[in-house]
DNA sequence: CGACCTGTTGATTTAGATCAACTTACGTGG
DNA sequence: CCACGTAAGTTGATCTAAATCAACAGGTCG
């Protein structure tokens, strides 16, 4: 039922690293499992230890936390080629929850087994590494979107970001690729109340920059809307996939 | 002249992991000198691929990124203990600066040295990763912090983190901590304006909450502040050193 | 001495929050 | 099959936290 990891549907797209056949071959033996979970469905949640790490296959999701007062923060969107739970993997617990928000299927990992993978397997401990400075690098930027751009701006560094990577995961039709969330969800990234944001997007709307509407996010000039936002480097880099 | 590591006068602090005398060994062969930084200078550039890593050993720092129009977003301040540079390691290039506040003195490590890291001493890769790991949720604590907390809760999280990691290095006399920046540099670090950071200090001064001039910062009830500011795990976790 | 940097405080403006009402779509159960 | 409840989106009116504008004070440095 499992997907070989030769056989990975995501493995071969541009955006990912290229892997040894022997690298592989060792995720094959790290992976325990292949896990599908229904839309609305917790992943992990903030404060459990849990023993499995994820790479997510297809569908999307939601990382987030939520204040004591019910303030809810959503740290990133979940794609295909995402890596979840590295917390948990190498800390004592998760501060953050992860939920699917389409259907999922993932990859299941053991965590026991990460040592091992530090032990006998640099190149993929390395990547590893890689991953989670990555990571680093756009929770920075979303930082810097929150801290510093304007409600327009920041909606258009998110959907520069969001077209960006489903474009090199093969989702894009045209000028427009699917965005299966709420305005909630994107308030809650952005920092931005709901009707603020609805308000903007309607702007946006309005004047041609993006739509967004029954699930599809269209970009007339991706490029254009990107100079807007002053997304300095719009491009993604390559990244391993665990 | 370098302070050996096994002289390290940090490295035994309750704040750091243990480390092995073995770690300790190879963190001296690891370590290719030592640097002493000027207050105000740059240490790694944005957009720089520097052939060097560092680990804050005294003196305080900086990381920002300026958007291209002059906007700042502060990511976080360095302290003694702070890993410097992984990014560059890791992947091409710098996507923020750093830069020295007070005189800093650095430990040096070379890159090129990082990949033998990982392939002949993998607790050390594991510790690296760890950092990424910690870095990466210090960021999305931030966001959250900028995306949906108030002025004054801003920078009583923001004062919680400072203390409690300046009271880790046995910095804290009495009630206060020595904490050497500007207003502005507070300011850009939480997404509000210089003129709104100085009322607002001004206020939680005159009601008892924190008291930050002349380079002191005077917390008279910590945990009341953290109360305040709904800062869920105030303690911080214990890291690793590199 | 003047220039500059940092901090301070008052006056005014505004981006975005909050409040409120209404719509459409979709279940679910009587 | 319809009534009702709920979730998501939309839009207008009002409010407010924080931004912007402006002026000034103290300290430091060349």
């Amino acid at each position: 039922m499992a997907t070989k990891c030769r056989d990975c549907p995501i493995r071969k797209l541009s955006l990912f690293e290229q892997m040894s056949a022997e690298d592989v071959e060792v995720m094959e033996r790290f992976k325990v499992g292949e896990l599908t979970i229904e839309a609305g469905t917790p992943i992990l949640s903030e404060g459990s230890n849990a023993p499995q790490l994820f790479t997510a296959l297809s569908g999307m999701g939601l990382r987030y936390t939520i204040l004591p007062d019910g303030r809810r923060q959503v740290l990133n969107f979940v794609f295909p080629g995402d890596f979840v739970g590295l917390q948990a993997g190498v800390m004592r617990e998760m501060t953050h929850s992860v939920e699917a928000t389409t259907r999922m299927r993932l990859c299941v990992f053991d965590r026991k087994e990460l040592w091992n993978l530090f032990r006998h397997q640099p190149e993929r401990a390395f990547s590893l590494t890689w991953l989670a400075a990555l990571e680093e690098r756009f929770m920075s930027e979303a930082l810097t979107t929150v801290g510093q751009r304007s409600a327009p701006e920041r909606i258009g560094w998110a959907f520069s970001r969001i077209f960006r990577r489903l474009t090199e995961l093969r989702m894009r039709e045209d000028h427009s690729v699917p965005l299966p969330y709420r305005q909630q969800d994107l308030a809650d990234a952005l920092g931005l109340s709901l009707v603020h944001t609805n308000k903007t997007l309607a702007a946006m709307r309005r004047n041609q920059k993006a739509t967004w509407s029954d699930g599809r996010l269209r970009i007339p000039d991706l490029e254009e809307l990107e100079a807007y936002a002053m997304v300095e480097n719009p491009e993604l880099p390559k990244r391993p996939l665990m």
